[in-house]
DNA sequence: ATTTGTGCAAATCGTTTGCATCTGA
DNA sequence: TCAGATGCAAACGATTTGCACAAAT
């Protein structure tokens, strides 16, 4: 049951090491919400999971400092915003250029395997802008069977 | 200065017809809300954005009858809602096949040219569900020049 | 010691809803 | 007439913020 050195989970020190460089200051609930999110590859969660989530392994964090966490991993590159709408943010850990499936149904988001979805002709940004970055949302429903 | 005829503003009466097609009562702030919309082609715009037009052009209408009449309008498939994160909701007059630029800076929604994107290979969606649609959002950012 | 993070509760923002009143067919 | 629409204000859910306290360097 190996696995690629990339998706073992991280120990504690891994985790202090891999906030400081970037140069996010490695404090108990960070490190402890960095353990949920990398502890195994590609997650896709709301504030609301993540904290629920904490909770259930008790470890005591309050909802504001989630969210403030969230997005100082995102802003750091650890994490990346999933551009679904509906009223909840997702984060995915896995922030490499990748696309997503989402469930409306059950407000599920899963990763479309890299390489699945290629883009033949991008769209020329109008004038003044440039592209940042390219969102495929593949919306499902329950097949109707 | 002419324009396609279906470019061109309907008036009150066919405004109301396209309203009664759809099963939608036309109401007085509807029949006003559509004109608005459909005044010209391709509009992205928030219920607030919406809301403050009207009011500029003192249409009286409350802000929750124009969420109430632009989910209506979804439903009936008038409008389309575009899939862009962040807090508000947007929609587009256009209900056909394309995609969009979203410029973060100034939320700023606005369609891709039908045609200047095409996907190669459509990921497979997971058992037992199907694709309903797919989006794709083409985030901008002001050229760094 | 100083800077930075945390928790809580209150504030904010977009959106929806309950209900009394009005209105279109 | 009368089902359905409107407006208002209150309710809501997700997210942010202000501030006193606590922890990290």
């Amino acid at each position: 049951m190996d696995s690629p050195a990339a998706a073992r989970a991280p120990n504690r020190n891994q985790l202090s090491g891999m906030l400081r460089q970037s140069g996010i200051r490695p404090t108990r609930q960070r490190v402890a919400l960095a353990g949920l999110l990398f502890a195994r590859g590609n997650r896709h969660l709301s504030a609301e999971n993540l904290h629920a989530e904490a909770m259930a392994k008790r470890v005591p964090v309050s909802l504001a400092t989630v969210y403030n966490t969230l997005n100082q991993f995102r802003r750091a590159g650890l994490l990346r915003e999933v551009v679904v709408d509906g009223p909840k943010t997702y984060f995915d850990t896995n922030t490499t250029e990748h696309h997503h499936f989402y469930v409306e149904d059950d407000q599920q988001v899963i990763d479309v395997p890299a390489g699945s979805i290629t883009m033949a002709g991008l769209a020329e940004p109008p004038p003044g802008y440039e592209v940042a970055r390219v969102e495929v949302v593949v919306r499902l429903r329950r097949a109707a069977r």
